[in-house]
Order: structure tokens, then C-alpha cells, then sequence
DNA sequence: ATTTTCCCCTGCCGGC
DNA sequence: TGCCGGCAGGGGAAAA
């Protein structure tokens, strides 16, 4: 499921391919897609427009337009955005929508589930600011995002640790899969309440989400099932997760069977031992 | 105000 | 053999 790691992966391979290029037509098969927009107006907002640069906010991609317009596109769990010097020879299986650039290059977003959807961001900066406010916290891999960031957010919530780190309005861009490695990384149950961890333990899933986000865009993310990446290729990360989908498995760091619970209504994998519910006293 | 539940959507898999 | 319930989970709305 594309992550942080994954969209930034997508983001930087069309970056390069598309920044400069102007959309020259935009077909939407799937008029889900546009939802609440009609398709008729998203295309008219994108016909004709001109990319000056492919950025990301969290899991959202998004194409920056003149005049502050910008086209936001979200994967949710099977989307797949795919760019091709040329036509495709045929339409790839779940076609949702596609554009056409002017240098003849076409992209297709693709979406077995269609959860996915594209609609337009507002183009005043300030309007733009309360968009994501509430909706899209910190990126963690911002120079500016500090742990005590972090520790302030984590310190005021009651809820299970894995529940606040997927929470997109703490931080940004932290799914299922990446949530799992951080916190077997930081060595905390993800049951624990948020408010109970320690200065030390907060200092180190901050550090350990970071490193396990920075990880994996190196290996151009995790291709579980669906992803692929921008050139339609799979990711190296999954050869690099611990516990995640590894139940049944020996911890690679102390051998101890890995478990497969669930925690915040996602399936969570956690080593028993390293990861103990009690901190401070022995076993789990 | 925060936390939890439900919903969307389709393919896949285990059980009977 | 074939059907069917359950599961997968991002995010947002609704409910608690």
C-alpha cells in the first residue's frame, strides 16, 4: 500500500519526467475518481495546464499548476499512477483515468479497488494552508520536524501508540506497514498509551520512524501486492521488513516467534519479547 | 475534543 | 466443486 516511502518514490521518477510539460488531454474512465467533482470539471481545471513542479504532501501527490492551481492525487490502497514515453500499447487493467502531455508521453492512474481519487487543491496559499491543517500534520522527514515535535503530539493522546502514529494529522504519511517496522525498531508494544511512553522511548520511535521512512524510499518502497512504482516497477522494501507479515517468523533480532494481532482495526505485527506491553517488568 | 466505528471497493483465501 | 464470509487498509464521515 503506497506509504510516505512510495508516493515520494512515484513523485521523484515524474518529477523528472513531467516537470516543464503541459497536460494536453485528460480522460477520466471512472467518474468515481472526480468524487464529489464531476469529471467534466476536473478535466476542464486540468486540460491545457502546464506542471511547473510535482510535489507531495504525506501519502498525497500533487502537480503544481501557475497561478497556485494544483492537482492533488490520492492512491489510497491500490491506486497506481504510471507514466510511458508514449502511448501504452493497451489500456492497463482497472484504468481509472489518463493524460496526455505535450512531449507525448501519457501517464494512466490505474485502481483494482478504486479508492483512490483526484480532485483539485485550493489556490490561494492561505486557503491552501487550511486544507491540510487538521487534515495533514508534520513531514517527518522535514529538517524542521524536531522530536520534541513529536514528543508535544504523542504526550497529549491516550490512545494506543500505533493509533497515533497512523494518525495523519500527528504526522504524515505513516501507514499500516511503516508503523509496524518504526515501532519494533523503538521497541514499544503498539497497545501502549501514547501518554505513557518515556522521553527516551518518544526520542527513539521519533528517530526510528525517520530512519525506517528514509530506508525505504532508498529501496524505492515496499511492493507488498499492488505497488509499483512510477515506471510500473516493484519496490526493493519488502525484502528489508522485520515483522511486518512475518507472523509465525523468527524475530530477526532475538528469534522469538513474531506475532500477528490487531491493534487501531489493522493487522499488527509485533516480536513478543522485544516488544513488551509492560515495560520494566520481565516478559510481555 | 478526542477516540472509535463504519464505510467504501474488489480480489483472494480458508472453511464447509 | 463451488459458494460465502472474512480479510486487507487509507482516509473521511459519523457516532460515541
Amino acid at each position: 500500500m503506497p506509504e510516505l516511502p512510495e508516493v515520494e518514490t512515484i513523485r521523484a521518477q515524474l518529477a523528472e519526467r513531467i516537470t516543464g510539460r503541459t497536460i494536453r488531454e485528460m480522460e477520466v474512465v471512472d467518474a468515481k475518481l472526480a468524487e464529489p467533482a464531476t469529471p467534466e470539471a476536473l478535466v476542464a481545471a486540468v486540460r491545457g495546464r502546464r506542471i511547473d513542479a510535482v510535489t507531495r504532501r504525506g501519502k498525497y501527490l500533487i502537480w503544481e499548476f501557475p497561478d497556485g492551481d494544483a492537482l492533488a492525487l490520492h492512491l489510497r490502497m491500490t491506486g497506481r499512477l504510471h507514466w510511458r514515453p508514449g502511448p501504452p500499447e493497451e489500456p492497463p487493467p482497472f484504468l481509472r483515468a489518463s493524460f496526455d502531455l505535450d512531449d507525448g508521453a501519457t501517464m494512466t492512474f490505474s485502481d483494482l479497488r478504486r479508492f483512490g481519487r483526484a480532485w483539485m487543491l485550493p489556490a490561494d496559499p492561505a486557503d491552501r494552508e487550511d486544507y491540510w491543517r487538521g487534515r495533514v500534520g508534520p513531514e517527518p522527514l522535514a529538517r524542521s520536524y524536531s522530536g520534541r515535535d513529536f514528543a508535544q503530539a504523542v504526550a497529549r493522546r491516550s490512545g494506543p501508540v500505533k493509533a497515533v502514529i497512523l494518525n495523519q494529522a500527528v504526522i504524515a504519511g505513516v501507514g499500516n506497514m511503516y508503523a509496524d517496522e518504526a515501532l519494533f525498531q523503538a521497541r514499544i508494544h503498539p497497545e501502549r498509551p501514547a501518554s505513557s511512553l518515556s522521553d527516551d522511548e518518544t526520542k527513539l520511535l521519533h528517530r526510528a520512524i525517520r530512519d525506517r521512512l528514509r530506508v525505504a524510499i532508498a529501496h524505492g518502497g515496499a511492493s507488498i501486492d499492488d505497488y509499483r512504482d512510477g515506471l510500473g516497477n516493484k519496490g526493493q522494501m519488502q525484502e528489508q521488513l522485520r515483522v511486518h507479515l512475518h507472523e509465525g517468523e523468527p524475530c530477526p533480532r532475538c528469534r522469538t516467534t513474531i506475532v500477528k494481532t490487531r491493534v487501531a482495526q489493522r493487522g499488527t505485527y509485533t516480536c513478543p519479547s522485544c516488544q513488551p506491553r509492560h515495560p520494566g517488568r520481565s516478559g510481555s
